[in-house]
DNA sequence: TTGTAATGCTTCGTTCACGAAAGACAAGAT
DNA sequence: ATCTTGTCTTTCGTGAACGAAGCATTACAA
C-alpha cells in the first residue's frame, strides 16, 4: 500500500488473487459479524438453509449443494447439532446415509436472519441494476469455472507444467462443476 | 446444482455466495496442490513473495499488503520460520517491530514456484482476451468494494465513491485499482 | 455364503483466518 | 523517574476447510 508498490506490474493474475482474498476476507468478516448478531456463521446458515428448504437431506447432498467437502459439512453439522438446530437420523432404507432435518428452533433462527450476506452487502447488491447483478454473478461463475477447470481436465497437467510431480493426480470427483449458468457472458465481443 | 434447483429463485445474493464459495474452494484446492508440489501453500507463497520482493519488511506491513490480519500473518510467518524460509529480527530503531527477511532457501523455493495460482489458472486466464481479463478483475474488485464498504466507514482514506451514487465506498488502500490503465467496465449499459 | 468393491459418513491432523487479550516496547505526561 | 497511553506483535480460543484414513453399510461377485 501507500502506493509504493515494488512491482510495477504485479501480473494481473496476482491482482486477481489479491482481490479474491479481499473478497474472501470480507465474507469471513461478515460471517463473524453474523455469528454475533444471531449466532450462526455464514456456512452454518447456508447449510441450515438448504436443509430447512428441503425438509430432509443427506449429508452428502448438502455438501454438494453448498460446494463443500463431506468433512467440512460434517464439521458444520456437528456444530449445528450441538446447538440443537439440526437432528441426525440414519436413513431406514440405506443405513449408511445420515439424514438431516432442521429443528423448529432452527427455522425460527433462519427467519430472523434475513439475507445471508447481511443487509449491507445484499442491500447494496440489490440496488445495482439488473444487468450489473447478472454481470457480477456471471463473472464470479466464470472465474469459478476457470479454476475448477483444472481439475476437470487434470490430465494434461503432466505435459505442460511438469512440476516434477510423480503423482498422476487422479480426478477426485466429476461432481462440482456442471451448472454454471449457460448464460455466461463469455463471448460477448468487446463493446468498442 | 445438478440443475434441479429446488428454489426457483434462490435470491441471487445466495447465488453470489455460492459462486464465491466455489471460487474460494478452488483456490484452496490449488493451495493444497501447491503444497504438495513445492511445499508452500498459497498464503505462504504470497507472504514470502512480498517479503522477498521488499528485502526486509515488518509483519504489519506484510499483513496490510496481502490483506490479512496480523494474527494470521504471524501464524504464517511462524510456519515459514519453522522451515527456515524467513528470519525474524527485531528492528533496531523500533524494537517493537519485527522485521522479516527471506532466506536464500526461500528465494530458491520461490523461483521454482512459478505463478501463485498455478499454470492452469493463470494460463487459462492469460488466454482470455484483454477486455475479459479487465472485466473479471473489475468485477472482483467491485464485489470486494461492495463488501468492504460496510466496515471501511471507520477509516475513510479515500473518498471516491461515484459509481452509482450509493455509499461513498471508500477504498481502504488506494493501490488495487487503476494501475496500468485498466479500463474498468463498471458502467457499461446493457448491450441490449 | 463369503468375499470384494463401492458408498456414505465421521475422525484425525493440518493450515488458515479472525478477534480479543496479553506482552513488549516507545513516547509523551506528571 | 514513573505513569499512562498508544503501537506492534504474539498467544489463545474458535470456526472453518481440506485430504486421508477409518468405520459402517450396501451391492455385487464367486
Amino acid at each position: 500500500m501507500i502506493d509504493g508498490d515494488p512491482q510495477p506490474r504485479p501480473d494481473r493474475c496476482d491482482e486477481v488473487l489479491i482481490a479474491l482474498r479481499r473478497v474472501m476476507r470480507a465474507v469471513d468478516l461478515h460471517s463473524r459479524a453474523l455469528v454475533r448478531s444471531h449466532g450462526l456463521t455464514a456456512p452454518q446458515a447456508l447449510v441450515l438453509k438448504e436443509i430447512a428448504a428441503a425438509g430432509e437431506l443427506a449429508v452428502g447432498t448438502v455438501a454438494q449443494r453448498v460446494s463443500l467437502s463431506h468433512a467440512t459439512t460434517t464439521d458444520i453439522v456437528n456444530r449445528l447439532e450441538k446447538r440443537d438446530l439440526v437432528a441426525r437420523t440414519r436413513s431406514s432404507n440405506d443405513r449408511r446415509r445420515v439424514m438431516l432435518r432442521a429443528t423448529p428452533a432452527a427455522v425460527e433462527s433462519l427467519r430472523r436472519a434475513p439475507p445471508l450476506l447481511q443487509e449491507s452487502f445484499s442491500g447494496r447488491f440489490a440496488q445495482l441494476p439488473e444487468w450489473e447483478q447478472s454481470m457480477l454473478l456471471a463473472a464470479l461463475q466464470r472465474i469459478a469455472a476457470l479454476m475448477d477447470a483444472e481439475r476437470i481436465d487434470a490430465a494434461p497437467l503432466l505435459a505442460a507444467g511438469s512440476v516434477d510431480g510423480a503423482e498422476p493426480a487422479p480426478e477426485p470427483e466429476p461432481e462440482p462443476v456442471a451448472d454454471n449458468g449457460a448464460d455466461l457472458v463469455a463471448d460477448e465481443p468487446p463493446p468498442a
